[in-house]
DNA sequence: TTGCGATAGTTAACGGCGTTCACCTTAATG
DNA sequence: CATTAAGGTGAACGCCGTTAACTATCGCAA
């Protein structure tokens, strides 16, 4: 409540000295030119420095981390917020922001969507705390599902299928975002999987292979994706049963 | 042509027992335990050794990771051949081998699939030679759907929406494997696409906040995939215009 | 004001790593 | 048989994370 003590401002300014040169590394080098070491070199320090702020690298990455899920939900965030009230429109905007934030930031985006660093398991495990940054993010994503869902039905497998092959194996997420219907939960899933193929696998260079330009790829499974979830307005061949007109 | 000479087998099997101490230590501690020194322990060598049989480390990890695509590619080949003819069959059986060899050997999976290893890069990047592990398994999944547009037309945006969009942008794919028609193209890749986000997801534990069982959620996406791919048989809502019936 | 304890930094050291170099032994070859 | 190349060793360099012992300084209470 009181204003921070003089010691409290120093030492909040070295930990966020330590953090800026972590990323600082970690951009120009990837994660494995984050060192101790290297960072108090840096900042004219000593690496044993290190471990009055952070019990460990470890333990810093994950910082680091938690940092970054939340720059990349708040990037998110005002995609969504600049979209206007249209959960498609909405959607779109917020999957083009994921896009370019981790095109932009690919060593960030590897760092919390890629293998699990060694260290950064227990990390990535205790998603079960809603208040972890990585649920909180996904949270952002489930938002405008949940809104969809009230005006219009959403396609893939009918509820029955659906119940059949999935009832059950969703706790955690129900756990985390209350009960949700099956056919959103499910869309949620299928979408947010498919969203991370295409980002991941253009980030890691796992598509350089066969495409020249990847967001000429990534808007077109985009439009597939978002016309699926708009089964009213019949943009393509894809429009379930009811037909247009 | 002629028999090897004793010295030449002697070097094939000590180039074995490295590869398979480099593997040994991959599954059992991740990429990061995969050191010369713990390779050449479990030898009996020391590490310069190794040095008459790769030129670096990075190298000796990019030998592994072809090998692992190979591998990868004649489980995946097995299960096609087992499928029977039927290009959609022979699809679902190729993407269930693809997760369960993912699934039992996540860090193999990891290596070639996962971020690229910092001295891996030149190995991702040397993809453009069409004899590449990495690029002889993407023609394998190639060839089914190939097969499927034989038959039947392909669901997903129109052929003239998917020239506006794709045009020009899929070059590499058409070098390697020869002009193929941009349906064809788009649906192999946006299948592909997924198929990854399904599995890298999994294996790398970005599913675990939201899934209990990611079986269940690969085979209800694998039926939602295949469905679309099938639009004459009409399993679910998402079969588009020419209604069944 | 003095003294004391917590805080933030240092240096030195241990063991691990990739890699290089000089050296040695042994096997194949003319 | 002499030579040459291949395969292997040991020592060393410079990285790394981490620990331990030590020191200076800052802030507060007597």
């Amino acid at each position: 409540m009181s204003a921070p003590t003089r010691r409290e401002r120093l030492r909040t300014a070295t930990l966020s000295e330590i953090k800026d040169g972590a990323r600082r590394l970690l951009v120009t080098g990837g994660i494995e030119a984050v060192s101790l070491r290297a960072i108090a070199r840096d900042m004219g320090m000593t690496a044993p420095a290190i471990y009055r702020y952070f019990p460990s690298l470890e333990a810093l990455v994950g910082g680091l981390a938690g940092d970054l899920y939340d720059e990349l939900r708040q990037h998110i965030e005002t995609a969504r917020d600049a979209a206007g009230p249209e959960p498609t429109e909405q959607l779109t905007q917020m999957c083009r922001a994921m896009r370019r934030w981790a095109v932009g930031h690919p060593a960030e985006f590897t760092l919390i969507f890629g293998n699990p660093v060694p260290g950064l398991a227990e990390f990535t495990d205790s998603c079960v705390d809603p208040d972890h940054p990585g649920a909180r993010f996904g949270a952002v994503f489930l938002g405008p599902f949940v809104e969809l869902t009230r005006s219009s039905r959403l396609p893939g497998p009918p509820t029955h299928e659906l119940r059949r092959l999935l009832d059950g194996h969703l706790t955690p997420l129900a756990v985390k975002h209350g009960e949700l219907p099956i056919e959103v939960a499910y869309a949620f899933l299928s979408a947010w999987t498919r969203l991370y193929g295409l980002v991941a696998m253009e980030v890691f260079g796992h598509l350089s292979w066969a495409v020249d330009e990847p967001e000429a790829l990534f808007e077109t499974e985009l439009v597939a994706l978002l016309t699926q979830m708009r089964p009213d307005d019949a943009g393509d061949g894809l429009t379930p049963g009811a037909a247009r007109h």
